[in-house]
DNA sequence: CACGGGATTATGGTATACCATAACATTAGA
DNA sequence: TCTAATGTTATGGTATACCATAATCCCGTG
């Protein structure tokens, strides 16, 4: 009887729809299959992820808590727009978190570790080769968060991750710039040599260029909108 | 008829039954109303809150993404429990953004805002000589939140606050170990001192030596528990 | 044709119903 | 008396109903 068992065993792992819901689309909204500031009709996601009202509006009540999604008083969700005031403190936070974990990350990286970053950074050049904006954007946050969790700083890394889910579309804009293919690859090169280097200071010195750069390209997209 | 016109708006800022139930039941939460890994059972919640069962559901939402309740799969929400694994990373990035912000507050705050962060730390003596730890921890966070927005950083603050939610219970145990009212207070008084005299670097050390002395409490704190 | 008013529809807020599973209480057997 | 099985209740997950308000559409009048 022992090897049947395993087979009796309620799945304890099974997701509420809730869960799957919520994955569902906060991965839509990171992959910016919305644009910034477009509705989130609760009838229109009930048809779309095939559940029903409350599921939604749970779904919601995460992801507006979590800054991906706004609530207007009076007129629903939408996706949440970069506010403009904010741009330069969540570059500036992201900065700051970043260069921390790329120093530890120096510190106490395995080579396991740094073979992960190694091909996220490779999926990241095939996915400029491809002009495929969006596997570069996946491909950035998987260095990144291999980075962080190498680092042992999980915590701060859900902290970047909310952050950067509150400027998403300025994100992949960022990323599609004209020559952000060689400067930025470039510059997690230089992150990554300087963690494999065992290097602490070079690292954190080439996370904050990093971001450096990327805020000022951030700044120039988001000029663009008026 | 103008005299009138304001009378006759309907009244936009009119907060839903939602957000009402939201505000309470995170002050309830922050104001250590309920211990830590303590059930929060939803029709309990509905009886206290006076609401029905979708708007707590929607509520906890929201306060599991915040971070200040936990939800396990199966059995149903939860206070937050200060995990051990992350209280050490809490506090270092807790250290990171106050010194920062610190140091930003001693370059830009007004006059108005040292006279606020000045009232704030007398609330905090004031709770400390009456004993009342829930009125030191309120204006703790008054003082801290008054030096974040001087010096212009409310995304940080909302980090802050965010991570300050899960080690709720700890911040206040924290706070009543004996000799903290005096240690505490004067940090805080340091801290002030420096902002005071716009010394940016000395805000910077002040900040971050209070927040080495209130880790050491906390890991203390955290091993009394198992 | 343009504008305003009224009617209709869409949508968010809230309450309630139903069901599956977890937790607890009771009963029966060893 | 103790343990295991069964029954009952509590609770979370999900769906649906109802209502108020916002948004849209249509018609009539100037």
């Amino acid at each position: 009887m022992d090897n049947n068992t395993e087979a009796l065993l309620v799945d304890r792992s099974a997701k509420t729809l809730r869960q799957l819901a919520l994955e569902k689309l906060r991965t839509a909204i990171l992959e910016l299959k919305f644009q910034p500031g477009e509705r989130l009709v609760e009838r229109s996601l009930c048809e779309r992820l095939g559940v029903s009202r409350s599921v939604v509006r749970e779904v919601l009540r995460h992801l507006e808590s979590e800054g991906l999604v706004e609530g207007i008083p009076g007129h629903g969700p939408a996706v949440a727009r970069p506010d403009p005031g904010k741009i330069t403190q969540i570059y500036e936070l992201r900065s700051i978190l970043e260069a921390m974990a790329a120093q530890y990350c120096a510190a106490q990286a395995t080579p396991a570790d740094i073979t992960r970053m190694r091909h996220a950074l490779a999926a990241v050049r095939a996915g400029y080769a491809a002009s495929d904006y969006a596997a570069v954007l996946a491909a950035t946050t998987l260095f990144y968060e291999t980075m962080f969790l190498a680092a042992g700083r999980d915590v701060a890394w859900d902290v970047v991750t909310s952050l950067n889910g509150r400027i998403t579309h300025l994100r992949a804009t960022t990323i599609a710039t004209p020559g952000r293919d060689k400067d930025g690859a470039a510059e997690m090169q230089a992150i990554l040599d300087a963690i494999e280097a065992h290097d602490g200071a070079a690292a954190h010195a080439a996370s904050a260029a990093h971001l450096h750069n990327a805020l000022q390209l951030a700044l120039v997209q988001a000029r663009k909108r008026g």
